[in-house]
DNA sequence: AGTTTTTTTTAGATATGCCTAAAAAAGCGA
DNA sequence: TCGCTTTTTTAGGCATATCTAAAAAAAACT
């Protein structure tokens, strides 16, 4: 009897957690650590090695024990398309369906599992193809290629410097609600018109129109075009 | 200590595909029969057996041994939940990503098991609160309410009389194709012109412009309104 | 009614994905 | 470099959802 092993590449909706969860860590550093991914996704250590022990099998992942792991070409294209169906999900939810930057992510979560080539093909069209999501991040394009906006913090910029807001690196609902709050969203105007020294807070020129106070915390989480 | 459940009232994605396989089937019979639905999910009745004994421990299902199952009230309720989102999600393929109804089917049964009542409202509300799906069938609202179109197969038709197709039984998209392939549609005008007694099949004429032959078996699976 | 066939359930396995507790490796300060 | 701390892995379980094979119940046929 021969044995044939059918490589249907279809991966379970935990396995696309971990590849992208490992994905986002590999931008910031070099490789993901357990740890790390144990807390993003909110389980624990020892699932997470089982899993990456799995991963490795699969040749979605580089891991050598204790000392991180790395995305494959192979996980690099599956996280891609993960990362393209959850940001054309999100702007089709805001675009279309009139949801808030801060209520999209979880349902994103779920949608960016279906697995249907020709979905996302017609999706991307009825979008008019989309570049960014309503966070201001980049999507990728059906070939996993995306544009980059150069981009600094909002707390590395100069006392006088003039900027836009492009992206936010926090997605959550409590802090994107907190930029609602004080008027802060992607494209607005903004310039630093002074830098407390006490604390590192800042005050904002918001859109010419107002002075905002900031915390250093959330100026390490908006970026800005220059 | 106290023992607190939480009832939140979630069902697993295979849970839900058995509680919908027990609503359908429960529609043609008074109950659903272990292997029918074995061969609808197309899984062993073992597993079913399996199945049915949680669903019923959950008390969505009204189960005895040997003697089939049916829903209970809050299974129907389940089940109507379901039938919604996966109506719903085939009008937005066909009516928005330009899908043929023949290509909605799959992807609708994974659609159908995302969790975002918001979602289900802002869709419905997009779609224009459409009442029925693309293959006729109709939509519950959100309290579980639709319309029933009176129809009969086309094999029931007398000669002479004329309808308009309503809806198709078998979805399959080697069915929808044939239809498509021999020009019936929702909506199409048909009357019986003959009806071939060696083998039971059809002469129909079909909006009034061409005469086709169809088989006793497709007939069946066409329901007409007169 | 007794026998055979069909349907359904049970028994016993397997794979996935998660957990806690304990062990092992790596990192770090003295 | 030693010993403590942190990080990571392993060991051993558990729940879900599936399967095959065997047993049991129900239905159908003489
Ligand atoms: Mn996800
Ligand atoms: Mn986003
Ligand atoms: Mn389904
Ligand atoms: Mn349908």
């Amino acid at each position: 009897m021969e044995e044939i092993t059918l490589n249907k590449n279809q991966y379970s909706l935990a396995e696309e957690d971990y590849i992208k969860a490992i994905y986002h860590l590999s931008q910031q550093n070099q490789e993901a650590l357990t740890n790390d991914i144990a807390e993003r996704l909110e389980t624990k250590p020892a699932s997470v090695s089982d899993m990456l022990k799995k991963l490795a099998d699969k040749k979605v992942v580089n891991y050598v024990k204790y000392k991180g792991v790395t995305l494959t070409e192979e996980g690099v294209k599956i996280a891609l398309e993960l990362v393209r169906k959850h940001r054309l999900w999100e702007v089709f939810l805001v675009e279309k369906l009139n949801f808030t930057w801060d209520e999209v992510h979880e349902v994103a979560e779920q949608l960016e599992h279906i697995n249907s080539p020709l979905l996302i093909e017609r999706l991307d069209e009825f979008l008019g193809f989309p570049k960014f999501d309503p966070h201001g991040d980049p999507i990728p394009d059906a070939k996993g290629e995306f544009l980059v906006k150069p981009h600094v913090p909002l707390g590395e910029m100069e006392i006088g410097q003039v900027g836009r807001v492009v992206a936010v690196q926090d997605i959550s609902a409590l802090f994107l609600q907190y930029l609602n709050k004080v008027g802060i969203y992607i494209g607005a105007k903004v310039s630093i018109t002074d830098k407390i020294e006490y604390d590192g807070s800042l005050e904002v020129l918001l859109d010419d129109k107002k002075t905002i106070l900031v915390s250093k915390e959330v100026a390490k989480n908006i970026f800005v075009g220059i």
